[in-house]
RNA sequence: GCCCCCGUGGCGGAAUGGCAGACGCAGUGGACUUAAAAUCCAUCGCCUUUUGGCGUGCGGGUUCGAUCCCCGCCGGGGGCACCA
């Protein structure tokens, strides 16, 4: 301690030049991406807005209350060295972070704390800013907003207006000249009331009401009746998820309830078509794309095909998994059917009603629900379709024994919904028991593709606090009517009390409130929509928070636009079709970072709000993010003692015993587990424990060494050390660790050049590629070279820091201005190999499949000479057993691959 | 159950048809040191130890050559949950 030099690359010295760098990249406004046009355009004057412009875009944070592990920066690191690569070589690169506030954890955190979700909201995004700020990331910093900031929100109900006021017309041509396009409702009013489009009564003789109703059915934000869990022992409306099978809410034991409920939806189904095709374009990971496709509906189906009573029956499954689930089938053979007494009057009657008409049964699957028969129960029978002759029938498939939304509690009661559901005889001549059934679906099944769309509405309703309010008033004959945009934005009211209101827990015939209706005096307005001043109720639910993260991207482009949610000029020059290397028409975003858990819903609501906006002409490309990659998660080893109770992980101690590792914790064997990190586990690791006693280079280098991008690896603070070492053995090949200065040597021998060489190319590749752990590992080998030269040659310490810039930014930098150098690497070009020829290179002799010679050839050589040159070799003769070989594979300068007598023989 | 992905040293992982185990961690031996830390050097799949033999979950196949391509198993993870 007392004789470490004073120049030494120790955590204290790492935090000392990490911080000199951030301010100055700060103070120069470094990471400023230019604009087209506008107060942007000039990016510090670097750019001036002439560059190829490339889009990297995070994953839009939620800012928690738990502060980070060392996991949440993985994906932020990925996309900064790729911001910083792509600066290098010369693109204007837009990079920038928001915050998505609004949503339930969020008020759910300010609940708990008793604060208001404004307050711990604001609170929690300065701690992440705090605990980002300090790894160096190269975000504009100008361009950062949150979802809750009004003038953000504002646009977010602007977008909601437009959707409410457009309608999708299939046959309508829209900029791609493409069929199906999104179009104003004004042009769908005229055909109305042009008697172009016909309605059951004239347009003219409905009442405003009537007209709503007609609207709401094609407008793509719209209201309707649906069902929702609701829970009033909770007073709130249950995600299916958070119901347990039992039919009770998961937190607190309540009773659940199917309650229908007038609500606001997305019609996404009109997009079903495009939002499939056009996955094909996107340079995505297959995984992704797949979960999409499943998702949105267009899977493979089985047609099972078998006879009932002399009958022949069809069914179709959209599952193939169904038909060899262990479930059972059942056939009735009539269409009478006897609905169980404690089945809700609503069920009964739209089971009914979809039973006896196909037809109608069709249509309402097609509009909202999953599944043709049972949408009256939701999930509680995959109900299917059969065809018997000419009629249409129900099949069950199930493998539910208990129902409690419709009163069905246990083993028996479920009989009792299965026999009453199927019809009085059940055709036992065919088949005598449900297996048998299953078998012979099994068997006889025609694998036929087939189409249906499963994809259903998007729920837009939340009866909570902490959303956007919708721009939506009623008038006293429930008329629902959008406010001008004038009105925007429709801010939150402050609430003494927002919390869900709380109910008797048995009292099914309750409904549930949203927070916002107990403030009458912001509920209740008076306003002149353009007939005069009338008395108006505000709606009072609020938008989920997938509202705010739809079009978040969009804001980036040009964040303080007071006329446009997105300025179009922007839109055209960082988003359009082929603005850079894009191979194709879609547009968009050029890399989206951030984890699988988003690849169907998130991703899937923005794709379609944006293919919407561009129908509507307000963007240039088809879709938001061109090529998507997700990172793999920071896992964690945990450690239990003999009780099963976990142990801090990082008072562990490790001994080797008989070869193999064993744990201790205060002298007490543990066993070790692998898992998430976080306190519950006791594993937990925070970002500010790395910068303390590594430095946030070490610490950005080791998360990007750990393995490939896209795995999920197991946190191991061990090896955070070689990482360390790395940048320590850097720095001391650079700089003299006594004075502090550069000394490196102006001469370069040849052996170093190639493998500079050799490196950079190596690295560009790598980096290319999005592989930063193959990329460090090569550059390490480059630098125990240097270690191993009496003196670095200065060419190599600069390809080294230039290279190494993007990961590790604060140290390169830091080296750069030592070797000389006084503006940034930010914007320095990224090293190219030079053209070299290798005079040498090794060949290997293979005999068998097996190497058996290695010879140093010329890199020019020719075949038969290498071939002639092989043969002579006396090791290679020995193997041959004196004998010609019977076949020659010359494959010069690498291999010669021969085969022997003796060894075809054998084979 | 169905679909997708993955199985390589003690550990994280390299190599995508051409010398398996790059790079890092841990381990072992040594140098330096009063000592420790740090640093540096060597070693580091298994068996024989000398030429060699065997090794990428298991069993087949294609090929001059297979971790890589094909078929069949075994094992692990993810999705199929209308959810933020």
């Amino acid at each position: 301690m007392i004789d470490a030099p004073s120049w030494r690359y120790t955590p204290a010295l790492a935090e000392k030049i990490e911080l000199k760098w951030q301010k100055i990249w700060k103070d120069e406004g470094c990471f400023f991406a230019a604009n087209a046009e506008g107060p942007l355009r000039d990016g510090e004057g670097r750019l001036a807005g002439k560059r190829k412009p490339y889009t990297v875009l995070d994953m839009f944070p939620f800012p928690s209350g738990k502060g980070l592990h060392v996991g949440h920066p993985l994906g932020y690191i990925a996309t900064d060295f790729v911001s910083r690569f792509k600066r290098m070589q010369g693109y204007n690169v837009l990079h920038a972070l928001g915050f998505d506030a609004f949503g339930l954890p969020a008020e759910q955190f300010a609940i708990a704390t008793g604060q208001h979700p404004r307050k711990t909201t604001e609170e929690n995004i300065a701690n992440m800013r705090r605990q980002l700020s300090r790894l160096g990331l190269s975000f504009d910093p100008r361009r950062s907003f949150a979802t809750t900031d009004p003038d953000y929100m504002k646009w977010t109900q602007w977008i909601f207006a437009r959707l409410y006021s457009s309608y999708y017309d299939p046959d309508f041509l829209r900029p791609d000249g493409k069929k199906g396009c999104a179009r104003p409702i004004e042009d769908l009013i005229k055909e109305f009331e042009s008697g172009k489009r016909k309605t059951q009564k004239p347009w003219q003789q409905m009442s405003a009401k009537e007209k709503s109703e007609v609207l709401n059915s094609f407008r793509l934000a719209y209201i309707s009746d649906s069902f929702v869990n609701w829970c009033p022992g909770l007073g709130t409306v249950l995600a299916n998820e958070e119901v347990t099978k039992e039919g009770k809410s998961e937190r607190g034991n309540w009773p659940v309830y199917r309650k229908k409920l007038r609500q606001w939806s997305m019609r996404i189904t009109a997009y079903a078509d495009r939002l499939l095709e056009d996955l094909d374009g996107l340079d995505w990971p297959e995984t992704v794309k797949a979960m999409q496709k499943n998702w949105i509906g267009k899977c493979e189906g089985l047609k099972a095909a078998f006879e009932v009573a002399g009958e022949k029956v069809e069914v179709f499954l959209p599952y193939p998994s169904l038909l060899s689930h262990p479930s059972f089938l059942v056939l009735p053979s009539s269409l009478s059917l006897d609905l169980p007494e404690k089945w809700p009057k609503d069920a009964k009657e739209e089971w009914k009603e979809g039973a006896s008409s196909p037809k109608a049964l069709f249509s309402s699957f097609k509009s909202s629900h999953p599944y043709p028969l049972a949408h009256s129960m939701d999930g509680v029978f995959s109900g299917l379709f059969a065809r018997v002759g000419e009629k249409n029938v129900p099949v069950f498939i199930s493998d539910y024994v208990s129902e409690p939304h419709l009163g069905i509690e246990g083993e028996e009661d479920a009989k009792f919904a299965r026999i009453h559901s199927i019809d009085q005889n059940p055709s036992p001549s065919a088949f005598d028991t449900e297996e048998e059934a299953l078998k012979a679906a099994k068997e006889k099944r025609i694998g036929e593709r087939e189409q249906r769309y499963r994809l259903r509405d998007w729920l837009f309703s939340r009866q909570r606090y902490w959303g956007e309010p919708f721009p939506i008033v009623y008038s006293e004959d429930g008329v629902e009517h959008l406010l001008p945009d004038s009105f925007l934005p429709v801010n939150l009211p402050s609430l003494p009390d927002y919390r869900p209101k709380s109910f008797d827990p048995d009292d099914s015939s309750s409904l549930p409130t949203a927070p916002l209706a107990r403030n009458e005096e912001w509920v209740q307005v008076e306003l002149d929509l353009g007939d005069g001043l009338k008395k108006y109720r505000r709606e009072t639910n609020t938008m989920p928070n997938w509202a705010g993260s739809c079009w978040y991207y969009l804001r980036y482009l040009s964040p303080k636009d007071e006329k446009h949610f997105v300025n179009p000029a922007e839109d055209r020059y960082f988003l359009s079709p082929f603005h850079n290397d894009q191979s194709n028409d879609l547009g968009g975003v050029d890399l989206y970072v951030g984890g699988v858990e988003h690849a169907v819903l998130h991703l899937l609501y923005a794709r379609f709000w944006h293919k919407v906006l561009y129908d509507l002409g307000y963007l240039s490309s088809r879709e938001p993010f061109y090529k998507l990659f997700n990172q793999g998660y920071v896992q964690a080893y945990a450690y239990t003692d003999s009780r099963g109770q976990y142990v801090p992980a990082s008072q562990i101690e490790s001994r080797f015993e008989d070869g193999k590792e064993v744990f201790y914790f205060e002298g007490e064997r543990v066993n070790r587990e692998f898992g998430k990190m976080g306190k519950s586990l006791k594993n937990m690791v925070t970002p500010d424990e790395m910068y303390e006693n590594y430095g946030a280079d070490t610490f950005r280098v080791y998360e990007m060494s750990m393995g490939p991008l896209s795995d999920s690896r197991p946190w191991n603070l061990k090896d955070v050390a070689g990482s360390q070492r790395f940048l320590q053995r850097l720095w001391r090949n650079v700089v003299d660790e006594q004075t502090g200065e550069a000394h490196v040597s102006e001469e370069m021998d040849s052996k170093t050049g190639r493998l500079l060489n050799k490196t950079i190319e190596g690295v560009s590749a790598d980096m290319e590629e999005m592989r930063p752990n193959t990329a460090i590992a090569k550059l390490i080998v480059l630098n125990n070279h240097l270690t191993s030269l009496p003196l670095c040659p200065r060419a190599a310490a600069e390809g080294m820091v230039k290279m190494l810039f993007p990961i590790a930014p604060h140290i390169c930098e830091e080296l750069w201005e030592k070797l000389g150098h006084s503006q940034t690497l930010s914007f320095t070009p990224w090293p190219k190999a030079q053209e070299w020829k290798e005079e040498e290179v090794v060949c290997v002799v293979q005999v068998d499949g097996k190497v058996r010679c290695r010879l140093s050839v010329p890199a020019d050589i020719d075949e038969k000479d290498l071939e002639r040159l092989a043969l002579s070799q006396e090791t290679v003769k020995q193997w041959l057993g004196g004998e010609d070989p019977l076949k020659v594979i010359c494959r010069a300068p690498k291999i010669v691959s021969l085969v022997s007598r003796s060894g075809r023989k054998e084979k």
